[in-house]
DNA sequence: CCCTTTTCACCTAGGTGGTAAGAT
DNA sequence: ATCTTACCACCTAGGTGAAAAGGG
């Protein structure tokens, strides 16, 4: 739905006070957020194989960085309300949903808090790569934010999203009119206005850890749970399986019939 | 070098009066241009193979359209003497380098004049995909036209270059200063400079036809010929064979050694 | 005969989870 | 118990020329 604001429109800029946002894929997240979506982070990325050499310079075949892990489902929303002529900024960030470190325990196949938090990871921003751009350029399409990676390297040199592994955190959504002002940064405070999906909330993982049902952080933890002893899929680790079910990139580990 | 200038600075806005343009990659320009450059122009592109069903609507599994030709080499410039606080917008476009229709001639390994040109193809520009963007963000690193793509088919509708098979072409390259005044429309004419490489000129067709080395029309007819009986690359198509040496994406039709 | 279209194998570039081995 | 590294097969997506097939 239009939901989301999680900031009071008082004493907004007209240029963000009607801005609103819908969140795309709204139903493949709440299958995720019932399961208990979990995002894998990780340190360094992955490597080109050995036959890639160095072009030039004859160096060893030393290994080359590669990109690190991206959101699955990937946060797109679809915009509306913005001055079509004004420009605008669009970025996102993290919360974190609690000062809670949780390990997953396997017996009760359940996340359980398990002390306070790491230190917070350095807090980081990532501006959508078409920023700036026009009101009208944003409303025109869905605005997707697939080029956004998650890390746990606390020493990150690649502007990455930092997240601390077996953490909880709330993706955050924020437009930023671009005040052609001066002294603009007299206004920033009325300049923009955030969004928070809940539905999008998820554990940073290193692995999957979800290895059956549960009840789920993000669902409802009192609400009836159909343990699904299907014979066929016992002890499947739904997280994983919903996500090859449903990520293009992962249809190589998908067994049965072509129809989703 | 930083040549190219087409047309002249006089009357022009100062906006554009210093710009200037380096093309990229120049040395393999002119390898290219001894032979007499050659750009493949499809008509449809690619299609999906039969195996990528349609994902819905139950149609049959019909082929599915895929990009047509880029250039090769890139055209790629290096922009100085912007205003790096106003906006600009890059574009190119295609001149035919006369008014005639070419064949190959096989025997003697070299072109000839064959006839009138075909009636022109409708006259495209190509948008750089970035404009419109300040003159700081242009100037700080290489344009690049790689989203830039060649079709010989008259009725294309994704809004691709048209070019005639057979037909010689010089790129031409404009920077276009975008005017904040109303009535800017008046000032059109002095607000954009054009540039034009002599190296980059080419030959459209739809397969490679220089299968031996030839003066080239874009070369020096009346230079001495050091025509190459190399035994170990008898009658060797020496575009194609600098277009797989030179081009990543043909990596897979190299056959000999790894350093370049 | 000359040119165009189609199909193909083979690349670049990079996003998936799996698995095994090791480190902390 | 959790995290890191390394390697893998298998995808998406799309850019190559070769060769065969098609067309006037």
């Amino acid at each position: 739905g239009w939901a989301g604001e999680g900031t009071g429109t008082s004493g907004k800029n007209r240029h963000v006070s009607q801005a609103a946002a819908r969140l795309e894929m709204g139903s493949l997240w709440e299958e995720f957020n019932r399961l208990g979506t979990e995002m894998i982070v990780t340190k360094a990325g992955r490597w080109v194989p050995e036959r890639d050499r160095g072009c030039r310079g004859g160096g060893h075949p030393r290994p080359t960085p590669r990109p690190r892990r991206r959101m699955f489902p990937t946060f797109q929303v679809k915009l509306s309300g913005l001055d079509p002529l004004a420009d605008y900024v669009l970025l996102m960030d993290f919360v974190p949903l609690d000062d809670k470190r949780y390990r997953y325990a396997f017996h009760s196949s359940s996340w359980l808090a398990a002390g306070r938090a790491d230190p917070a990871a350095p807090g980081r921003v990532h501006f959508h790569p078409d920023s700036p751009a026009k009101g009208a350029q944003w409303m025109r399409q869905i605005v997707s934010f697939d080029k956004l990676k998650l890390t746990n390297n606390l020493l990150d040199d690649n502007g990455h999203i930092i997240l601390n592994s077996m953490h909880r955190y709330q993706p955050r959504f924020h437009v930023v009119f671009v005040d052609p002002r001066r002294d603009s940064e007299r206004f920033a405070h009325q300049n923009f206005k955030s969004f928070s999906f809940p539905e999008t909330q998820f554990m940073a993982v290193t692995a999957y850890q979800n290895h059956r049902v549960s009840p789920g952080l993000g669902g409802r933890p009192n609400a009836p749970l159909p343990f699904p002893k299907d014979p066929l899929t016992p002890l499947s680790p739904q997280i994983t399986q919903l996500k090859i079910a449903s990520n293009p990139f992962a249809k190589g580990f998908r067994d049965g019939d072509p129809e989703p």
